[in-house]
RNA sequence: GCUCCCUUCGUCUAGAGGCCCAGGACAUGGCCCUCUCAAGGCCAGUACACGGGUUCGAAUCCCGUAGGGAGCGCCA
């Protein structure tokens, strides 16, 4: 049997990085086996539904580079589908009309807390002898077996138990037709073939209800596994101030979208002792069977390390088609050449982000040095700057303007005046960079070029 | 309140009865390397929630307790 998956956010929120970590289970399931993915989003609450969400689960969903194979479909497209299925429903009598109004309806569940019970719907209506009262637009509900018990064989879980009795009938379709997510789910996910659910445990409890209402349709229940939550890092269900945004503000922050990934799978998952993984490897390894059970935390530094191992294996000129990018939001136009690879592999295992690496590699684009003025004043003393004049004119004799024979200038330079290598290069850094901290200071120069070089020097000797 | 789920270092996790007085990774501290910052290498500390069983032997099995989470909507 061939593999189905399906990602089904609703657009009424962000798609955070909790629904990106099911939707990554989800799609990585499906390529393992060769399977299909499909999304589908869910936006049958016409209320909270927003065009907005939508754009930003497809953009966040693009740039993650998770593809479907299928979609996207759109539940309010397929309303007249889910009435066919009521309609059905009905006539074979495994759902009825209900009649209560919200104000009853609230007034039984405020009873039933009072008694220290469930609440739940007491199927009143189920058999409703008197004439419905005139007026009244009646919601639908699904005819819920009275006992017996469900079973979630839950791929993480393990079997899990729920009796029939604790179960209610749930609302099918609203008194204005339209139908509810629990029945959509259902619907979509027989119809689309879906073979295996995975998302988030919270769902755990919907599942035995749908598990019925598919039987009720004779269809057979998917596989399911369960995820568990994200927290935020300090325990804490996740919030704005942590990690739910938009999976875009990732990118934002100059984070690799492979690099966001490996940290999501490896969220409650594992293959060994295994930590970095690339795209491919992910596929390779994935599996449900390795999926946790416990809810956990959202580490942002382990993210960071994580961005730093990928940025210094990635590939150097995908590299540097996106540094290229980030360059462009600080103001600067880089070429996309050889030079600006060279910067990368420069810079890339010293940066945490992109955008670590544009603000770090600016000054080898921009015309004038942004002087840190600390900076200048520990390190360009007046000693030090008729020291850098006096280098400039061995740099200026270089045959070839390459690492290692500035290297070698360098250091006989500092060998012939007796000093350090850090006395020579420190100011010669600041002077080119305008700050204490940049690549080897010979590749710096290399990479700077003999004419740029030589200006900074004289500029700051003057 | 009721139902369901979860519980190994600060964090992510390995561990499927003896290989574990618990391994790896992030973070932290120290050392090495070193022209800066990194990267890299080495070292250190810190965990089986608690209590009972079962067993020659339990982080691993069973039962309780505690703590955390989810669901209980004409939301998804």
């Amino acid at each position: 049997m061939s593999v189905v998956t399906r990602f089904a956010p609703s657009p009424t929120g962000m798609l955070h990085i909790g629904g990106v970590r099911t939707a990554l289970y989800s799609w990585l399931y499906a390529r393992r086996h060769g399977g299909r993915f499909i999304l589908r989003v869910e936006d049958t609450d016409l209320e909270r539904s927003t065009p907005e969400a939508v754009q930003v689960i497809l953009e966040g969903m693009a740039w993650l580079g998770l593809d479907h194979d299928d979609g996207p479909y759109y539940q309010t497209k397929r309303f007249d589908r889910y009435k066919e299925v009521i309609a059905g429903l009905l006539a074979q009598g495994q759902a009825y009309h209900c009649y209560c109004s919200k104000e009853e309806l609230d007034a039984m569940r405020a009873a039933q807390m009072a008694r220290k019970e469930k609440p739940r719907y007491d199927g009143r209506c189920r058999h409703r002898t008197v004439a419905p009262p005139a007026g009244v637009q009646p919601v639908v509900r699904f005819r819920n077996p009275l006992d017996g018990e469900v079973v979630v064989e839950d791929r993480v879980h393990g079997a899990v138990r729920f009796a029939n009795a604790e179960l209610d009938d749930l609302i099918i379709a609203r008194s204005d037709g339209s139908p509810t997510y629990n029945f959509c789910v259902v619907v979509d996910d027989m119809d689309m073939g879906v073979t295996h659910v995975i998302r988030g445990d919270d769902h755990l409890n919907n599942t035995p209800r749908q598990i019925n209402m598919l039987r009720a349709l004779g269809a057979t229940p998917p596989v399911y596994a369960h995820a568990s939550m994200i927290l935020g890092p300090d325990g804490t269900k996740l919030s704005k101030r942590h990690g739910a945004v938009s999976v875009l503000a990732y990118e934002e922050q100059g984070y690799l979208p492979d690099a966001l990934l490996n940290y999501l799978v490896r969220l409650g998952w594992s293959h060994g002792d295994q930590e970095v993984f690339t795209r491919a490897e992910m596929i390779e390894h994935f599996d449900i069977d390795r999926i946790g059970k416990s809810a956990s935390a959202f580490n942002p530094e382990k993210l960071l390390w994580l961005n730093q191992q990928h940025m210094m294996r990635a590939d150097v000129r995908d590299l540097a088609t996106r540094l290229q990018v980030y360059l462009k939001r600080i103001g600067v136009d880089a070429p996309n050449d050889a030079r600006l690879s060279a910067v990368v592999e420069a810079q890339r295992e010293r940066s945490k982000t992109l955008v670590e690496m544009a603000k770090n590699s600016r000054f080898f684009f921009r015309e004038n040095v942004e002087m840190d003025p600390a900076a200048a004043a520990k390190h360009l003393t007046p000693e030090a700057r008729a020291m850098l004049q006096e280098f400039s004119a061995s740099l200026n004799d270089l045959t070839d303007w390459t690492r290692a024979q500035i290297h070698d200038a360098l250091t006989a330079f500092a060998t012939v005046r007796g000093l350090g290598l850090g006395k020579v290069a420190q100011p010669l850094r600041v002077a080119v960079s305008g700050s204490t901290v940049s690549p080897p200071i010979d590749q710096t120069l290399e990479l700077l070029g003999r004419d740029a070089t030589l200006a900074r020097i004289a500029a700051v000797t003057a």
